[in-house]
DNA sequence: CGGCAAAACTGATATTTGTCATAGTATTGC
DNA sequence: GCAATACTATGACAAATATCAGTTTTGCCG
């Protein structure tokens, strides 16, 4: 069984391509590229016209866009099974966010006709596809809400919470490693603040830290915290 | 021609239901129903089950979410033509937000079953509900990126730019007049705050206020200041 | 291994925003 | 028309957060 084929890809399982009937599957995989990247790179940048989505098969992303003032917001990290630039090629807008790896990632670039002519032809796949995007302006909605009314410690609280998501070693560090502006990024602080909240959690025994890597100590608390007790 | 048919409602060429076909409509029509509200009045809140969407012929409606510290953060405000409750619907999911009238209004409630089946067998109709999901995802990730980026000056300079959209009267006054403290929840801060700020624009002659009524003096100075200058 | 650049950290200070208290001003219902 | 009630306004203060400037630590590359 050749895994390079979409047919055979377990990522498929986790994402709206479980949709498509076999043939469209077909002509899915035979006109998929697929790319590695290395941590820091960049998928794709805010404005930029995108030709196809790209499926997530490993690593993970950061979705970002700048503001005025020059400091980058993370929007959402896409990982395993996420199929990113989806937005963009249904309303047929330019890119909103600019994607760049923040691990090493492999991903596969879908050219947007073969997802177009499915979205026009087999509504279980419009169906799926509009099914995840109801549950990512959900997703999008509360972070509006988090973002306006809690504050930066409590957003940092749900920041580690948030990467914890995408795994932990057996020592219970992050197996993602963000650096402290990323984290900044994601909650909307100033690097400096984040980094003395971070502190001031290592202290107090919430989370642990050594070097790099990052993890929770005490889930309890920090969930307590980030809903406001 | 009956009005009060959706074949011959004008409001639908404002929305998703353009793209059904008449018979569909006729469906939707037979099983829809007229309400009218009065300003104040809740249309559906947060963890209701929806039985349907409910679709503006006119007036204003706050769509807002309870933060945990009590405070509603509007997430977005719904008028003419727009669909409310079809993320719940679509995603089978609980309302994830409130709906309250902010004016007068006239709303048909579509029950959910003419739109979950015309949205697994008119592909037509449910991708053009696709992108209009597309287009709400990405307002509200701009609306992530100006909450968290932006200072309460900036997004109430916004506020007064997005509530122009809502039309304006002979004087330049808003029609949709919104209390101080919704003008607070739309931007996210306290309505001390929120009134602050709108005195000082008003004595730095960005904006107009004679009692509730509120209106945009200096258009182009509030867009540099919402941008940042 | 040493050197260098990036990242993490710390302190001092300025700015922004929230909170509380209080008073004036509209609106509404009876 | 008047009392009750909600909304708007303002001041004083406290808390949260940003900014700036500088230091230390870390990780990496030749």
């Amino acid at each position: 069984m050749n895994e390079s084929r979409c047919e055979n890809c377990i990522i498929r399982q986790f994402n709206s391509l479980r949709a498509m009937n076999k043939e469209e599957l077909k002509k899915v995989s035979d006109s998929k590229i697929t790319k590695k990247l290395k941590k820091g790179e960049p998928l794709f940048e805010e404005g930029d016209k995108l030709n196809g989505v790209y499926c997530v098969r490993n690593g993970v992303s950061k979705m970002s866009k700048l503001s005025p003032n020059g400091k980058d917001q993370i929007v959402k990290l896409a990982t395993k099974g996420e199929v990113m630039g989806q937005r963009s090629v249904i309303a047929e807008e330019h890119a909103n966010l600019s994607a760049v790896a923040v691990s090493d990632m492999e991903v596969c670039f879908i050219p947007k006709e073969s997802i177009t002519t499915t979205l026009h032809t087999n509504p279980n796949f419009t169906l799926e596809v509009l099914r995840h995007m109801a549950h990512d302006l959900r997703e999008a909605d509360d972070v509006i809400v988090n973002m306006s009314q809690k504050t930066v410690k409590q957003r940092i609280a749900e920041a580690f919470l948030y990467l914890q998501n995408f795994g932990v070693d057996d020592e219970g560090y992050f197996v993602l490693t963000l650096s402290r502006e990323d984290i900044g990024n994601v909650v909307g602080t100033a690097t400096e603040s984040a980094i003395r909240i971070i502190s001031e959690f290592k202290k107090k025994g919430f989370i642990k830290a050594s070097g790099k890597r990052l993890g929770i100590a005490d889930e309890r608390k920090l969930k307590d915290l980030a809903d406001g007790f």
